[in-house]
DNA sequence: GTGTGATATAACGTAAAACGTAATAATAGA
DNA sequence: TCTATTATTACGTTTTACGTTATATCACAC
């Protein structure tokens, strides 16, 4: 039985990624520390590193020469333009919901 | 091979269908041209009536008794409140993500 | 009245992704 | 040396997104 919280899941796991990251490179951990703070949810590890390697894979993050055992991340160009391009329509679709939840 | 726009998914389309209930109610099809006008993205019938059906057991959203051919749909209090709420963390969200991409 | 396109939903199957758990390892401090 | 914290990997299950196809109704043109 999955742990779910009953209000369930509206965002995906990678947007989170992105907005963590675009502060500067961070490594895993680091990012579920910083997520949990922004967004009050703690991603389960396989979630995490999971959607890294989806992102890395599409050409928006880049992994960095790792020291020790860590392995930061960075958000590349085209990583930028695209958050930066999904947050605008975001904030768009937020202040429409709202503004119609408002009405009724 | 699946028809992914090249930019991939951030946004559960169930949010989607939330925001655009939140209008007031609609049946299927109405939902899917306002997502369109909304969001410009055009959800296939398999992921609405999908969504339709897990948001209607969750009980934010109920079936109204269906005219003609048409199944309309409508918000409950749980998913209006529900949904306040997830357009609110959103928007803190997006607003934190902007304000870094700007710092860099 | 026959055909055609738009409207509307249902019913599949596949593939991707989320998620949890457990394993592993290194470090730090008691 | 034991334990807690940090950090990642590996793996299995379940959910869900998504596309396709089928089906039905309606409006309108011909």
């Amino acid at each position: 039985m999955p742990n779910l919280e009953q209000f369930g899941r509206f965002l995906e796991p990678a947007l989170l990624i992105l907005v963590s990251l675009a502060e500067g490179p961070k490594h895993g951990y680091a990012m579920i520390e910083d997520i949990e703070r922004l967004y009050a949810v703690r991603l389960g590890p396989g979630t995490l590193y999971g959607a890294l390697a989806r992102l890395e894979k599409q050409g928006w993050i880049v992994a960095l020469p790792s020291e020790d055992r860590r392995r930061p991340y960075q958000l590349t160009e085209s990583g930028s333009r695209l958050l930066q391009d999904q947050l605008n329509r975001l904030q768009d679709l937020t202040a429409v919901g709202l503004r119609r939840l408002a009405m009724s």
